[in-house]
DNA sequence: CTATCATTAGAACGAACGTTCGAACGATGG
DNA sequence: CCATCGTTCGAACGTTCGTTCTAATGATAG
């Protein structure tokens, strides 16, 4: 079993097991990185626990001292990637009251984490339903959060902003322009988070914003 | 070889082989349907040969009649939906020359294939870099081929209403918030593809429309 | 030093993989 | 009728898969 026992202990014996976990939990954080790698780059199937275990350069067996299966492990991942971006997300959130910049604060999260960390992000979003029933639920479950969080942050503009659109089709048009960028961002071309944040939410905000719901429409019906 | 041989032949030897022309293709043809259904369900390294050949009901040595390998496979299917999808679309367009219209036809040209052939579309996104140099090459010129399509409506619209946006991101934000479907779409909440179209074509019209190059920002600077 | 326990690895497991082989099938032409 | 040829299949190939077994490490407590 993992060192995870909070059964009362000696000091020396506290200290030693406390160690131990910094170690078991550095190895596995180790063992994540790598194969948060190799999952981007060959996708989860593609990815043979072999190549896993060449690239952290541990024997294929030891790799099991820290994991169940490579289920648990593409889950470890997707768990761990979810939850820093939501703390981190909360926490600018925090600090701002205006709705439209609530919005700019959710987009910037969202592209900053995804290009620092885009291994990671590629195999959220492109390995997503690969897990099955248990570890799939959990992962749904802090999506859910996730999804929800932007629905009421877009709920409160429109109402603040008396506007007039379907929540649900902006809030997944948003992350798809967002979450789409893997497949070609380029960092020469692109520039950084910030420059697409802005450019990006220049694009959804005017998107969503200029449509009163006094009902007037921009377009010429076709 | 398959009978695609071009050679002189006798009125009946070449009734016979159209008609075995015919036979060999809708046999190929029923052959990708089911299995684009599977590599949907499971990935293309997800799903086996035995996965396939059980839902088309041909047996796994048969399959090797219609291809070389299962990568050649995936190769047919990613290039008959890309060609078919750029070929409708061309029809379209012919018949449209309003710039902000032309852009619209290409939404829902887009949205309406997409919704129609849910499957091929997700195996189009999904299963992108999963073929090795030869094939890969090939697709990747189609896809390039209707990127460019994008690029152009965009530039003319661009032009004649004397807007001031990145074309780059606009694009493949565009396409984010397109191919990002597969991945929400539930005909019972979101609708048909008319329907999506105009939601997304306003929300990116309006969001690339309203700043004119004059330089006026409509965001409050943070 | 000895006992203990978390950690690591070599070797092997049965299962599943993509692909191939040779034979059989069925329709059609002579 | 037989010969031909596109089509189909059962059986098997060698390889790789995820996982497990067992034993050897290395560090720490007594």
């Amino acid at each position: 079993m993992a060192s995870t026992s909070t059964t009362a202990l000696s000091s020396s014996r506290r200290a030693a097991e406390l160690s131990s976990e910094n170690r078991f939990d550095q190895q596995l954080a180790r063992i994540l990185e790598h194969a948060t790698d190799v999952f981007c780059e060959k996708g989860y199937e593609g990815a043979s626990m072999r190549d896993l275990s060449r690239a952290s350069g541990m024997s294929l067996a030891g790799m099991y001292h820290y994991f169940r299966s490579k289920e648990e492990l593409l889950f470890l991942i997707q768990k761990h990637t979810f939850g820093t971006i939501i703390e981190q997300l909360r926490h600018r959130l925090e600090k701002i009251s205006d709705p439209e910049q609530r919005i700019r604060a959710f987009i910037f999260n969202h592209l900053e984490y995804f290009l620092a960390n885009q291994s990671a992000m590629k195999v959220l979003s492109h390995e997503d339903e690969k897990l099955s029933n248990h570890y799939g639920a959990a992962v749904r479950s802090v999506k859910r959060e996730y999804y929800a969080i932007c629905v009421n942050l877009l709920e409160q503009y429109k109402r603040t902003e008396k506007l007039d659109f379907s929540t649900r089709t902006a809030v997944l048009s948003l992350f798809g322009m967002m979450n789409w960028i893997y497949t070609w961002y380029n960092p020469r071309q692109d520039g950084n988070a910030r420059k697409l944040a802005q450019e990006m939410g220049d694009i959804f905000l005017r998107g969503i914003g200029s449509s009163r719901s006094s009902g007037k429409k921009n377009s010429r019906v076709q």
